[in-house]
DNA sequence: TGAGCCAAGTTGGCTGGCCAACTTGTGCTG
DNA sequence: CAGCACAAGTTGGCCAGCCAACTTGGCTCA
């Protein structure tokens, strides 16, 4: 909360985002209160020794994490002092099941090299004729088995996965480190019936319902680096979404449109 | 893209919401082309007759929605031309189909009044003792049934949909007239068993799997106005999610933690 | 006592400016 | 011809200031 706080690495880089980390940081322990107010925006700069614009940044990040609520005329309100995760911790299997506490692990099932077909090339931006990395991966929280992974790469990306051994947890950590950036990514939630290779993999009949996410990421070009498509069992996760007037990012469309 | 196009009233209010608004249709519309480049936040700045802040603000907003990149050295890419849809789209059943050009329908298949039970005190922070309105309803899309709403109500906001003919379409529109306003919200989506209710009112069978969206919405001071929980048939819809590292908004966990 | 006015406090919005970090293309050099 | 250095262009970030819109609480007045 004093200046002492920013000297810490909390947070790369750019101020407002040790600010931001550092409030989030203060509502989350509950300095403010369970609905409390927050200091004026003023009164933070004050604090933390920057201007008002760079507060209001700051700040801005906590809105659309709905950690707080912004209304002309009066202080902000700590709206829930709920843990909010990380983009990483949903991109990443690994490191979300790591922030939970749970071991993660993943068996490569199987990694071919094939063609491109018309709906994979239309997702990745791909010429016809060039060939992709499909992986189905079966992933597991502790042992026990919670989701079939269907993985397209594009070759650049896929040439790096297919030299990672097959017992590897992680698959973006490598990549990252290959200079493959994760940094944007659009997801379709809804429900599909297992078919044969879900069920024996996950352990359940064939026809039984599982959650179903489909994802594409892309790099900070707007490249995209995989297109995936995880089952879920049923009972094993739920997907937790804010969005608010101010900043929404969230929407909701029928099958066909998709 | 003219100072012409800002005199319409395509955005309620400030600047760098009409320029969001005419940058957004521009880019759908494929002005820029599928992976073209905007023009520099300057000669946007000069073109719209705004300072270079205000195009930023407008320009964040975009790259919230996942509709352009952003990154240091270039000028901004064009990731999509996929329609985003709005807030209201993703709060309102009725709003958001009509927006896809089908015909909402509702039908009340009950109301009751009793006092709130502990989750429900939890959920809209009630005290003890206080009575909710608990509705639900049959939705459905052009006659055919898709879903079935539980909403619970605190007093406020009950005791005005309480007054509502049972056969209206929308609860938000007539609520926003009274005041009661709808800006944040939380979501949870995930998979259950359709009970026996949800078999009657749905036409599936008993245990057959239902896609669940449970959903808090507050208002501008925070305060809860309606926890609600839908079941939707699955094929019927599916959710999508942008989130970026730059501005993210969603995260996922176990069922456990809610 | 109750209603309404008013002033202080607060956030929303916008401007103009400055520098740093990064990307890209150009042109030079070995 | 390959590779490197460099300059121009662009976005990220931060600051200081100003005004408008709105909320809240206190005060006044009937």
């Amino acid at each position: 909360m004093t200046d002492v706080a920013l000297d810490q690495d909390r947070a790369a880089g750019s101020l407002y985002r040790k600010v931001a980390a550092d409030l989030r940081e203060a509502i989350t322990s509950g300095s403010f209160g369970e609905a409390g107010r927050l200091p004026a925006e003023g009164a933070l700069a004050e604090q933390y020794g920057v201007s008002r614009g760079t507060v209001r940044q700051a700040l801005a990040m906590l809105r659309a994490d709905g950690l707080v609520t912004s209304r002309r005329g009066t202080r902000r309100v700590v709206l829930g002092t709920a843990r909010v995760q990380s983009f990483s911790e949903l991109l990443s299997f690994t490191h979300w099941a790591r922030s939970m506490g749970e071991e993660p692990g993943g068996r490569l099932e199987s990694l071919v090299r094939r063609p491109a077909d018309a709906a994979e090339r239309e997702h990745l931006r791909l010429e016809p004729g060039t060939e992709v990395y499909v992986t189905l991966r079966l992933r597991t929280l502790s042992g026990t088995p919670v989701m079939v992974e269907r993985t397209v790469y594009p070759p650049r990306v896929g040439e790096l996965v297919a030299e990672l051994p097959a017992d590897v947890v992680s698959h973006t950590e490598p990549l990252r480190e290959h200079g493959i950036l994760f940094t944007d990514a659009d997801h379709t939630i809804d429900v599909v019936a297992a078919n044969a290779d879900d069920a024996r993999l996950l352990g359940c009949r064939r026809g039984s319902p599982l959650l179903r996410e489909r994802r594409r990421t892309t790099d900070p070009t707007g490249t995209p680096v995989e297109w995936s498509q995880d089952r879920y069992l049923p009972g094993t996760v739920a997907f937790s979404v804010h969005n608010s007037l101010a900043a929404s990012a969230l929407s909701r469309h029928t099958r066909e449109s998709d």
